[in-house]
DNA sequence: CTCCTAAATGTAATCGATTACATTTATTAT
DNA sequence: ATAATAAATGTAATCGATTACATTTAGGAG
């Protein structure tokens, strides 16, 4: 690979010159931006982005921090980041931490060491008082899950109000013992959920029972078969569940399928609205996160900072997508 | 953020001792290794890839192009990548082409740029010209998708072979007008499918027939629903599908669960064996690939070619998974 | 105490770009 | 034709590390 003394040398200018043609530069004559131009073309040349980065402290790249990419959730959300990235001339990397401390810490290093310009962390796992530290110094977004309070911009939608309005849909259907499927309550996500939740029961009067409270420990399908097989198996069954994710309701309904008797009709509701949701039998009620507008906030958010903008925190519109789950 | 001269300052030594401390070279006094590590933690100085990658020309950063992370088969195959690449102290960046050549330039670029050591690609629709041209000079492996004949290694399954067995399983179970759900032939993997689904028709005498060949513009869900509606609308249905990705085969599920007559069986199987696969309903019988296994040795792959060794390509076993799908 | 050798440390070039400032060349006005 | 100005180009420092080579220091032998 050809650097850019080489084409300095081929053209007969100086490298100063050849740096101006490479970022368009008012100030070249054509006749030398030509012979500089034919030279690159000759040498097969592409500039060094080490080099021109180590100089301009600049990568024009933006790490995107996900738990794991099995969970489609994220997949609409990082094609709002990226096509958003993209228009803007900037370029994403998708990081998965897999939940684990050392990788993130490799990530952070990488923004630290200018190898990227800022990060979009979609993780809930993430070390907050690590990533509060790099947001000091460094351009930092969080989407969807977020910090209260916290001082790092976000966008996300209002889990509290989406659960309570997907849990009052199952009360209106006549439910009265309503279970919920939800994950680790260290993620603001989880307790939110569940506040709406017991927002909705609270209204209508109806009991908050612990049993029907189910915690998995991860998001997978398996996990949701897993919590729902242990809710049927109590003497008082719950008739819906809530689920704090499409992949646990999916779960679910997969339990529901293989251990309920077919008298039982439980109603299912999931939350995100991945793509699956409308292919499982039945198709599942679900809440709809604006998971392409949040990527694409989120991105357009982080570029502001770049620019050293400032920016205000942003909550989307969800919307409660009702299908067969909860109909029967 | 402090670099090695404030460092080198602060603990009263050159940038060269420091260095050394941090590469730990044996030529440093116990009591200068200290110094300097003292000074490293009191400024909280971490050196800069940026410095360190444009003078040894190395990143330790392995890229990982794939079409689309929508696309729950490539999840498995990236844990085994990574896992193999962190556990020898390389990371990877996942690079989203989006199936656009803009993109797949920009990641190559990465790499002719030193940002990146290596690339493993994981995109049938990546232009294999260019990627040739970079595999002169940096360390490329194939992983799943390949060129036959090429020279870029790779690691696959025998996609034929399992695509013929596939059938077969539909013809031992009776069924003679069998369907193909393929995508677009351009890329390998699907003229293989087809292939072996061709040789199981003629070996037990079936007719190929075109209009139960489907092509798909795309492997989503959607696609496959609108496949198997297609083929539910001929005048003499199919009574058995071979889908080449599960994501197809789901779709087919819920096309026939929408819009066929409930006493019409027809049998599915799909290939890839992704999480939801058992958790339709019926589950699906499908084809399922060792994709930890394959990202792990696409990996060990890379890693010998980045320390100049030689590889040999590698065809990993697959295994039919029979399910509900095609028992009824 | 001196000399020699080995160990420890320092100096300065290097990787590949950008850019402030200096210098040369071209253009215009008088 | 000459001075003044504008445009084009060049020179060299810089970003943050590594490392060959040079130099200093320490330790041991005589």
């Amino acid at each position: 690979m050809a650097n850019i003394q080489q084409i300095a040398k081929k053209a007969g200018v100086s490298v100063a010159t050849v740096s101006r043609v490479l970022n368009n530069a008012t100030l070249v004559s054509p006749k030398t931006r030509s012979k500089v131009e034919e030279a690159i073309k000759e040498l097969n040349y592409e500039p060094s982005m080490l080099g021109r980065n180590l100089r301009n402290s600049e990568s024009r790249l933006i790490l995107v921090l996900l738990p794991s990419i099995s969970n489609p959730f994220y997949t609409e959300i990082i094609n709002g980041i990226q096509n958003t990235a993209i228009a803007s001339d900037y370029n994403i990397l998708l990081c998965e931490t897999d939940s684990k401390p050392e990788r993130e810490n490799i990530y952070f290093n990488m923004v630290k060491n200018k190898l990227a310009d800022g990060v979009i962390s979609m993780d809930p796992t993430v070390n907050m008082q690590k990533l509060n530290e790099l947001a000091e110094k460094h351009p930092v977004i969080l989407c969807s899950e977020y910090e209260k309070g916290g001082s790092i911009p976000y966008v996300t939608v209002d889990s509290e109000l989406a659960a309570y309005q997907a849990v009052k849909h199952l009360i209106r259907l006549g439910n009265e013992r309503i279970a919920l499927i939800s994950s680790d309550e260290k993620f603001l996500y989880a307790r939110q959920r569940r506040e709406g939740y017991e927002r909705a029961l609270r209204e209508f009067q109806l009991p908050i029972r612990k049993e029907w409270i189910y915690h998995t420990k991860a998001l997978d399908f398996q996990h949701g078969v897993h919590a729902m097989r242990m809710l049927l198996q109590l003497e008082e069954k719950p008739t819906a569940v809530f689920a704090v994710s499409d992949t646990l309701a999916i779960g679910a309904l997969k339990a529901i399928n293989m251990y309920a008797n077919t008298e039982e009709q439980i109603a299912v509701v999931g939350f995100d609205n991945i793509s699956f949701s409308s292919m499982t039998n039945p198709t599942l009620t679900t809440v709809s996160q604006p998971m392409y507008d949040m990527g694409k906030i989120a991105a357009e958010m982080l570029l502001s900072r770049l620019k050293g903008e400032k920016v205000e925190n942003i909550v989307l519109e969800h919307e409660l997508i009702i299908r067969e789950s909860t109909i029967g």
